[in-house]
DNA sequence: CGCTACTTTGATCATACTCAAGCCGAGTGG
DNA sequence: CCACTCGGCTTGAGTATGATCAAAGTAGCG
């Protein structure tokens, strides 16, 4: 199966300064085939050998750490274009999965151990994709450090429009993976939705899954 | 003036990977000289032109995000060997700051532009040093969102042994910084760590500042 | 000494968690 | 077509963890 829905969202969830187009599968050689993932699928787990780099084409991916009882960190969502599975060592250490149906394409990792032998411009995108995902945990650790639930909340949903670009955002993952992306519980993650609906600031479908921001700049007063 | 309390705290804290001495800067003709900066000294402010890379020679440096009002998140401690400031974009996205007396070696940001025209070891070093920070990163981001402040102590003290190699910890932080990198205050942190010195876990100078681990295995209960 | 900065300790409080129940939509089978 | 179930989401009540406010202790340094 390969849910519609899950696509349509991933088709305008471009993410900044790459086009998706342009450096998709297809056009370049050095990339495997387009595989598909189902939901909650994992692409490869903590631990095991890096031995690809991975690129989204369609849908969201998690990536997270896991405690030995069971709690979870998403330390990012990665959603069409983006590239992951990037590693120093020999081995993931984070697990990825599909937050929906997704597809995803991979290529042998061999860029910065033989620099000399491949593409210089996948090389570099690849170094860039790092730097960036280094970025965007920095912000995130002073999310998840110094935040209010409130904060996080309202961040978290500002991302989310400014990536999908959009007023109204189709949420693809769960309350769960929000929850366990923002250091919150579930039970928070939904009252703090409420709560932001209850003020008018956002619009909640009935499925719970379509967000539609009604005051931007509230949230913005809110996010810190 | 430079402590010399702070330099013989550097001086046995060399990182993972990395002959202090092979790769300092009178080795490497690439680099500026050496500078010195005082505790609390700025190195370089977040939303500054990124110019140059930095690389500590001796002492220690944090770096860090800091929110409107004044809340502030550490996402890292850099010691001896430790390169940061690499930036993707042209500006810092973090302030980086001297913990005590420290001396700093820099050199220009041209690894990553120009790729042809300079040392390629560096260039390598510094890429490698970005992915270990990701990697860190990602384990920071599940103790700040997961952890108990008495594990996240604990893996602090943990991690702080493993870099000092050695049984007694010579912290070169205040309390502020360790609750700042650990999103906890310094009320948390103090009373965390005399629990622990009551259960006999470790063992507190009484400048405070030096800590002797005396029951690893117990802290390592307690890590997670 | 006596100031200052840092740390510890205590009492109280609030935020977010836990446990529990109920709700709703989607899918399933009678 | 309707009842049923199942998973995900919401809502509520009570609680606990860590924050806040406040004060006292301690080291370092003039």
């Amino acid at each position: 199966m390969y849910s519609s829905a899950a696509i349509a969202t991933a088709s305008r969830a471009f993410p900044i300064g790459i086009e998706p187009g342009a450096t998709s599968a297809s056009a370049r050689p050095v990339l495997g085939p387009l595989r598909h993932y189902g939901k909650d699928e994992e692409i490869f787990a903590e631990g095991a050998p890096a031995s690809r780099y991975y690129k989204v084409a369609a849908g969201v991916v998690r990536t997270c750490k896991i405690l030995s009882d069971g709690r979870r960190q998403i330390s990012a969502f990665h959603v069409a274009g983006d590239i992951f599975g990037i590693e120093r060592g020999a081995e993931y250490r984070v697990t990825a999965e599909a937050v929906g149906d997704a597809m995803i394409a991979s290529f042998r990792r061999c860029s910065l151990e033989e620099p000399a032998d491949i593409d210089r411009g996948l090389a570099r995108e690849v170094v860039a994709t790092a730097l960036l995902n280094l970025e965007r945990a920095q912000e995130h650790m002073i999310l998840l450090g110094r935040k209010s639930a409130t904060e996080k909340v309202a961040t978290f949903l500002l991302n989310m429009a400014k990536r999908m670009e959009g007023d109204a955002i189709e949420l693809p993952m769960s309350r769960s993976d929000i929850a366990d992306y923002l250091g919150l519980t579930i039970e928070t993650v939904s009252r703090t939705l409420t709560h932001f609906e209850r003020k008018g600031a956002i619009e909640l479908s009935t499925a719970r899954r379509t967000i539609r921001l009604r005051d931007e700049p509230a949230l913005r007063r809110l996010e810190s």
